[in-house]
DNA sequence: GTTGAGCGTT
């Protein structure tokens, strides 16, 4: 009998199975736990009712599951006792406010203001809820950092603007920006911005997100899920874990849905049941039913820029053309664009008759219903596609 | 170059 754990503290998610003593309602031992993760204290993990981490008992050396039973699926997460350090800050910062009393009064505001702000990040300090660099391309040559800081304010304080340039100060068209808090970080991200008479893009750079990774890692699959749901309704449930890519459900909507991260750490984590407007979804791995593609392993972006001559757009034009477009702008009622050819052809291109292979995530159960979910999804697309 | 897909000298 095992439980499946992640470390928290490690940017490779991977997961240690460690036993429980006698069967699933056993105890865990610290020591055995320690003995994998080093320093640990607790376990964590999401209850799926509310989405809100849970702790689980700790008593005499053991762990304890407040359900009375461990669940063989879900993933939990190790907790560390850190040094008190949001005591340290307070601290600091009352020391701030009580001089900014002999100062002026609008000192004494902002001081409050950052108060405010220190508490917010303290909340924020779960994986992939922090702010990273943020990139922005397409700038114009002839902006300047006023301009691009000008732009991004109104969504939050920055603490970071920069515009690439080359040896002779000339601008290279794009740069990185870097928010205060998660929030505005999650509204200006993915979206299409305008500076100086040009649009542009605010992205994770490659360098923040497993660009080696094919992107069905960083993609779930949402079965089961109510037809009055949008994917507005995704964005916000799914957000709680961490940026998101995309949220793609077909119309008119068949039960299914993507959603697509921009960290696949967060990705295997979520497998399993979730509550969306009252109702229960199920979530899995969107692994490709094959590795042929009618386009390829290129990597694919909400807002790819246009390029001449790439295979993408190749297809795309293709597509435009064959009569399949029409069937497919008419059943979906949406303009295909890269990102959705590719799963068009990448998830359900030629055949369905390969299993998916959970890898053992699931029960039998689970696995059984989660290939017919799947077969289920790939048998509607493909007979819309022929 | 008057340019226009990309990924960061610190």
């Amino acid at each position: 009998m095992f439980i499946r754990v992640a470390d928290e503290s490690k940017s490779n998610n991977e997961i240690v199975e460690i036993p429980v003593d006698g069967g699933m309602d056993g105890s865990v031992s610290l020591s055995t736990l320690a003995a994998q993760f080093q320093g640990v204290s607790a376990l964590k993990y999401r209850n799926s009712e509310t989405s809100v981490w849970r702790g689980v008992r700790v008593a005499d050396g053991k762990l304890y599951h407040p359900d009375g039973v461990w669940d063989r699926d879900t993933i939990y997460v190790t907790v560390y006792s850190k040094p008190v350090l949001s005591d340290i800050k307070r601290k600091g910062v009352g020391e701030q406010q009580e001089e900014s009393t002999i100062s002026s009064l609008g000192q004494a505001k902002t001081q409050r203001l950052d108060y405010g702000q220190e508490t917010n990040n303290e909340s924020e300090n779960e994986p992939d809820h922090r702010c990273v660099d943020l990139i922005v391309l397409g700038i114009s040559y002839r902006s300047l950092e006023a301009d691009v800081k000008k732009c991004f304010e109104v969504f939050g304080e920055l603490v970071f603007c920069e515009i690439k340039r080359d040896a002779n100060g000339q601008s290279r068209g794009f740069g990185f920006i870097r928010f205060k808090n998660y929030e505005s970080q999650l509204a200006v991200i993915n979206k299409r911005h305008f500076i100086d008479g040009r649009h542009v893009d605010v992205k994770i750079p490659d360098s923040k997100t497993s660009a080696h990774e094919p992107e069905y890692a960083r993609k779930i699959f949402v079965a089961r899920l109510p037809d009055n749901v949008v994917p507005d309704d995704l964005r916000q449930y799914f957000s709680k874990y961490g940026p998101i890519k995309d949220v793609y459900i077909p119309k008119p909507a068949r039960s299914f849905a993507f959603v697509t991260f921009h960290d696949s750490n967060i990705v295997r984590t979520l497998f399993g049941t979730h509550i969306i407007h009252g109702c229960s979804v199920t979530v899995g791995p969107a692994e490709p039913k094959n590795k042929l593609s009618a386009i390829g392993d290129y990597p694919s972006s909400t807002f790819k820029r246009a390029k001449p001559d790439h295979s993408s757009l190749r297809t795309l034009t293709t597509y435009g053309t064959s009569p399949a477009h029409s069937h497919y702008h008419q059943q979906y009622g949406q303009t295909a664009n890269t990102d959705m050819m590719q799963r068009f052809f990448q998830q359900y291109g030629t055949t369905t008759a390969t299993t998916n292979s959970s890898k053992g995530q699931f029960s039998n159960a689970q696995q059984s219903y989660w290939s017919s979910a799947h077969e289920e999804a790939a048998a509607v697309w493909q007979q819309h596609y022929r």
